[in-house]
DNA sequence: TTGAAAGCGCTAACAC
DNA sequence: GTGTTAGCGCTTTCAA
């Protein structure tokens, strides 16, 4: 905040100019009723001393703060990453600020969150639910006044009349089983963090739906989220050691790395004693050892989708919001699950 | 914003009291003037109605906004997502809340930024400067009202009275060259972005430094910051094709990726035919194809100390703030810099 | 211990 | 076209 000594705001204006206060407010808003030549003084005079404008008076009088929060679990996951960086620039292009607050996927940060938004500091926001959030009893205290657009992880409960925007997990999930058949793996380990998030059951629904009609395919669920990574390759070492799988369907980012190092500690052989297929958005999975077959999210177009959304009701415009969107993601095959003399597909 | 409806404020708490807004106000916030007893009638109803102080009135009256900007030039980076979570953490802790602000490495985007932000929507900002912003001219605007800290891109001018909090660049160039010497690399090529950054002077100043006293070590640079992924591929590959280098010191992390694939699409093996070194934040650089020796900068610990340093000067305690702070960084040695049977060290 | 009232900087009726 | 004035919701003198 400036200091008082050198702090210029429209009394300055209104006294150096012999105006009033509210014909230098209507001048620097260029309002029609005031003429051309007295703008023109005003600006200049703003211009030369610099005038701001103070956003909280503003936001005080309007009851608009122009700004809009994101609520998301991580932001060390190229997924989020990419996410901030659509919501920004959609934000911006609107003229609108992005408050960022990252919940480490704990459910009561969350709600801490969201409560201390609904005092009315934003206008919208803009939520990745965290783990375990499967219920959105703490979104209640937003609906009323703070519009908010889910997206990523949207919660599990039946249809609601929030509108959410995720990728097409269900189908991303069913691909990738899909690919795994079709490469011939027959005891499939699925590996997540928490069976709770939508995306979870989604991707997870996917794959099942693809191994439904194999009857000669095994196909196990292990949850791990542990505090450390350290403490996630323990897990994933004692899990691939004590049975005979595959493949691995990981189905989220943070898990791709232990993977590798289990395989590597246990001396699996990537695919040929292992096949891996992840979700993950890190461009660097193409360079891994070996290169890593994804499903990529369209991570980007979900957070501006989302952000547009999150904008046309704040615009009061809910009709050109889309409710329940699902936007396509990507297969990349790559020798991460393409056994050697495959040349099948 | 609450609806009129159900907005409710001081006045509908006075009144539902029958007492005046100030005292209700001075209840909320624990004013030794007022009676326990009125004190817990407040409190209790404004729980019951679940009453949210409105923070811009707070901060018009106040003027403090309790929130900081962070200008980057870009989100998808390792190195500013550790960095982003870590000013979360500590502002959060301080109760504050977190602006994002990338400037793509525009300088002008980030000017423009900087005059936003001057008009006082924050108390304090964190920058690391994009590209090409060799002055801090366009941070005057702030000085004078708006503390701020510099992190990471700190600007190549003489020293100045701006806290600045970086990586041991000099000493981490310095190491990772020496490294390059010991592992016989004669031929390096060093790749930057741009040669105006604090980074990449202090990185390609402590290589020099190593080689200096070898007479036999051949040296080139190489800047390249197009603005697609492909285009650096083809620019690394060009390159690469005309001369006859041995290793590649990568001094950021965005051109890993296109160096790897300029290996693998030039049939260059690496270590054996190409060495490559480069300054990384990414875990993943770990199960590359071969293993990625890094430079891991301190993100973390640069963004949490950055902060600690604004949070001090809003606090206005200059005294405890560290003018020119430099963490340690970290080389990490695997593969793509080992020549096989070079078992030396 | 409580209340009345001024004022933070701005906008927007409502006058003139 | 311009000025006067009443708030926006809060804190904070100053009085009582």
């Amino acid at each position: 905040m400036k200091k008082d000594s050198e702090k210029v705001d429209l009394r300055t204006l209104a006294k150096q100019l012999n105006l009033s206060v509210s014909t230098v407010s209507r001048a620097l808003n260029d309002s029609y009723e005031v003429s051309p030549v007295t703008k023109e003084r005003v600006c200049e005079l703003a211009r030369k001393l610099n005038y701001q404008p103070n956003p909280y008076a503003k936001m005080l009088k309007e009851k608009s703060t122009k700004t809009i929060a994101v609520v998301i679990p991580e932001i060390e996951n190229s997924f989020f990453a990419a996410s901030i960086d659509g919501i920004h620039s959609v934000a911006n292009q609107y003229g609108y600020h992005v408050l960022i607050y990252i919940t480490q996927d704990s459910h009561d940060r969350e709600t801490a969150i969201i409560k201390l938004l609904s005092g009315g500091r934003v206008d919208g926001v803009l939520i990745s639910l965290s783990l375990d959030a499967k219920e959105l009893d703490h979104l209640s205290c937003l609906t009323s006044d703070i519009p908010f657009v889910l997206f990523n992880r949207v919660g599990v409960d039946g249809p609601s009349s929030f509108s959410r925007v995720t990728a097409d997990d269900f189908d991303a999930g069913f691909k990738a089983g899909q690919h795994l058949l079709e490469q011939g793996f027959k005891n499939i380990l699925y590996l997540g963090i928490s069976p709770n998030t939508s995306t979870d059951t989604a991707r997870r629904q996917g794959l099942l739906h693809a191994l439904v009609r194999n009857n000669d395919v095994n196909y196990e669920m292990m949850y791990c989220n542990q505090q450390t990574r350290e403490e996630n390759l323990q897990e994933i070492k004692k899990k691939l050691h004590s049975a005979q799988f595959d493949s691995v369907f990981v189905s989220v980012e943070n898990l791709v790395l232990p993977c590798y190092e289990a395989c590597a500690e246990l001396g699996l052989k990537i695919p040929q004693d292992l096949g891996i297929l992840a979700f993950s958005n890190s461009p660097a999975t193409a360079v891994f050892n070996p290169a890593l077959t994804t499903v990529v999210l369209p991570a980007r177009e979900i957070a501006v989708l989302a952000t547009q959304n999150l904008i046309f009701l704040l615009k009061g415009k809910p009709d050109n919001v889309k409710q329940n969107e699902r936007l396509p993601s990507k297969l990349i095959v790559r020798a991460s699950t393409i056994k050697k003399h495959s040349t099948k597909k």
